[in-house]
DNA sequence: ATTTTTATGTTATAATGTAACATCGATTAT
DNA sequence: ATAATCGATGTTACATTATAACATAAAAAT
């Protein structure tokens, strides 16, 4: 029986997503005639380091230790707005964190289901929830820029493992 | 035609807001076997004092300007927490500001829309965004806590007004 | 009346995010 | 090539949001 899984494997071989996020980040800034520079290519490889969404302060920390630079906040945050600015990372606003997409999205048709208990996120991009919420919008006469959708509970081998 | 409006009409007569607001608050109360205290009580009014969400320390100035109370951010929070709590009060996560409720809702079947114009927000109280995320999430092994929808835009009077 | 619980007060601090201005480096124009 | 320009980064300082920990007061239960 396949299992639906969007979280991924437990096991997986987590360096190709890396590779692959960066492969896909080089291609998308090219597109966007904008400069996938040193710094902002090693934030992206940083979130990316899980798939846990992941904080401003952590990446500075991360930066810190591996890399041995004592950035400034503002440093880490320009890098973040940049990579969300070219649809590579997402804030989840619940948590105040970021994680990486290569997902081709608009900011309406895409949302995210994170485990309380492992952290791990999991993005989903199609059109459904977008098309209800929609349909409310435009009874009330609403224009929708921006769907912030942000599931919360336990991811199946959470539950396993319990 | 019936404009179908979810956003307050803009002259409504808002005490009435305020007052059925609080008396749903102590319906609620009563029947959780909770105490919705003067500080309480006086914080959820200030909520509802517009259909905008308002953050912490806003209240806390309010709190100051109209009741010469001076009090520390720690006593708004445990007062929003409460609030929160028994469903009367809802946290945009987006915002970092906290609007009033009067739905019965669990945590999975509300969903807001959040004018960037005007700033005032509406909740919406169905299924049909919770059943269409439901299903994604069946499919994968999730199991659902909490549903943060926020939906960010223009509303129809803003519109209008431009 | 006494105990216990719950709410509030108080102080200090954590965590997250931004404004403003200086400098550096890459691209463009001369 | 050189100067001018523009975008990226560095730096300092601070704003905003939220919580921890412990003390006191008020209400409810015994």
């Amino acid at each position: 029986m396949k299992t639906h899984s969007i979280f991924p494997p437990a096991h997986h071989n987590h360096k190709d997503c890396i590779n692959n996020a960066l492969k896909h980040a080089e291609k998308v800034c090219k597109l966007h005639g904008v400069r996938l520079t040193a710094q902002r290519r090693r934030v992206l490889e940083l979130v990316w380091g899980s798939h846990r969404p992941i904080g401003a302060y952590e990446l500075l920390e991360l930066l810190h230790e591996h890399d041995g630079k004592r950035l400034a906040p503002m440093t880490v945050y320009r890098a973040l707005d940049f990579l969300i600015e070219q649809g590579l990372v997402h804030r989840l606003a619940r948590l105040n964190a970021y994680i990486g997409s290569t997902a081709s999205n608009n900011d309406q048709n895409s949302y995210f289901f994170v485990c309380d208990d492992c952290g791990q996120a999991a993005e989903v991009v199609d059109d459904d929830v977008k098309k209800v919420i929609s349909e409310k919008a435009s009874l009330m006469g609403f224009i929708i820029k921006l769907n912030t959708v942000e599931v919360s509970g336990r991811c199946s081998q959470c539950q396993d493992s319990a």
